[in-house]
DNA sequence: CGAATGCTTGAGCTTCATCAACTTCAGTGG
DNA sequence: CCACTGAAGTTGATGAAGCTCAAGCATTCG
């Protein structure tokens, strides 16, 4: 798998067709700065599936690069109602408060074991001012979470249970094959329990269930203790609801992979999961035909 | 109304005794720069109500700084459907994205006449250079964005409508106290129908009219044709379901411009709305219990 | 093997959406 | 100043989507 990568990286050509390409791995690289350069100055520092990373209330003193686990964002109510904001993934940076000294808004559990590095905000002062490219580049990474997080406004403020539930699981399925390229089967390990998946889309576990069994028996996926199968992705798209321009942010992300490679020279090989579905309405949105809006904008 | 600000702003033992204060201005003072900076190297823009600043799709080719005026970022759905992403005020960056040449993946539009100061990519990019701090400033202003957008999940995700509508009012009410320092009545302008509410809720316009109504019977606020009154902040308190870190986070916001002043020493003044009930809950929880949570997270 | 956690299903109920008719308000031009 | 018009707000009736409670089953892990 990594010749296949190091082959796509010597390719310039397909720098040029794709130029958001290089661009692309900028915060990508800030990731890998913070990881290497804390690397030889702070500790790894390992955690527990289960155990909070830090809570809600805490001073944000350090930021954490995650490198390698699962980890769930999330609220917790008075009433002990949860809503998970986010999971991270490797690569993610984690705990960056708006403002030095401030407060935590949220609070990080892990969802299985992992590893982060740990980085206090003075080290991270000496590095800005070492490179300070960091500075717009941590800036990219945080606009990316932004902009997922809108994403998953959309999805619970105007999309049905199964829509959500759709969106969600293919998400969490593309964004971990992007972060394990070697992982390309249409099965993989998703570390989350059906009350996860209610507290990330503000549904019910048991509501969640339902859902899951209605996908199960029209042959569109199936999620059982934590083993996530999608048997046709096709369909999924077309339950998820995707919207032409999150279609065509996942694409990008993943043209900036060796997947480009993958799919185009050697699709019959590894790959059972089509993103042909996907690309195709990315790229020729809705066979067409745009519905009107409902609404006149004044 | 500004001396009182200069006096505040003398005092350093205030300084000492909410040391987020000096630090908190950093991501003011990154939109002043950029607003600055831009003023003499870029033209000022004007906006007009209803008119889209950029949609959704396009590439983001230059940021903006909003001057003056009220803006939605929205997305809307293929069949209509609307979700409003989040209320930008004054001081508000716009059209930041993650890496250079990606597309805007949310549209805005303007609510009220305004003017945005446009910054071109390669204008940021000297800027950044010259005052390498400001990638840093920026990422504080983008997970302020980050943690709004995470607030919105909570309320969309696992609340009632009723605590929604409270929810964003309050918040809309605080947020424009603090862009305004000089509105200091219980009565403000609201940019929105009763739609945009619903459209930023995820409930409908007819459902948002209902919990109005309910509001205004029980003497909380009233709002109508864009004018808000908070008739009992207090109770509003109570109904939006305010998490104690949220409040604190509001109110060390306030703590930073002439608020404190205006509260401690003229409490009696021109502060019909009193931020007293948010304070003590933030800072002594609960009335000292906090009940469990509804799960042991294993 | 047993306990704990997670999954599954049913019945009844609440909240909110939908549809439709009607009223109020703000802005416009006579 | 008034009448007109279109947008926004208001209200009721009806139904569906999803929640709650409750009981039982399956899977994992120590």
């Amino acid at each position: 798998m990594s010749n296949l990568m190091s082959a796509a990286r010597k390719i310039p050509k397909d720098r040029q067709t794709y130029p958001a390409r290089m661009e692309r791995l900028d915060p990508d690289h800030a990731a890998d700065v913070l990881r290497g350069t804390s690397r030889y100055k702070s500790a790894d520092r390992a955690i527990k599936a289960g155990c909070d990373l830090f809570r809600l209330g805490e001073r944000g003193e350090a930021i954490y690069s995650l490198v390698d686990g699962w980890v769930a964002l999330y609220n917790l109510l008075e009433d002990g109602r949860r809503q998970i904001l986010q999971f991270a993934l490797p690569g993610a940076v984690l705990a960056f408060v708006p403002t030095r000294g401030a407060v935590m808004n949220y609070s990080a559990q892990a969802l299985t074991d992992g590893v982060v590095c740990v980085l206090s905000h003075e080290k991270l002062g000496c590095l800005a001012r070492e490179n300070p490219e960091i500075g717009m580049q941590l800036a990219g990474l945080i606009a990316q979470d932004r902009g997922l997080a809108y994403e998953h406004l959309s999805s619970i403020g105007r999309h049905s249970a199964r829509e959500r539930v759709a969106h969600l699981l293919l998400e969490l399925f593309m964004r971990s094959r992007m972060c394990w390229p070697g992982h390309r089967g249409e099965e993989m390990h998703l570390p989350l329990t059906q009350e996860h998946i209610g507290d990330a889309t503000g549904l019910t576990g048991v509501h969640v269930n339902r859902v899951l069994r209605d996908l199960r028996k029209e042959g569109i996926l199936e999620f059982h203790y934590r083993r996530l199968r999608v048997l046709n992705p096709d369909k999924l798209v077309d339950v998820a609801g995707i919207e032409p321009h999150v279609a065509l942010q996942w694409i990008n992300d993943d043209l900036s992979d060796e997947t480009v490679i993958d799919l185009r020279k050697r699709r019959d090989v590894t790959t059972p999961v089509h993103l042909d579905t996907i690309r195709r309405r990315a790229l020729h949105p809705t066979s067409g035909s745009v519905p009107p809006p409902r609404r006149m904008y004044s």
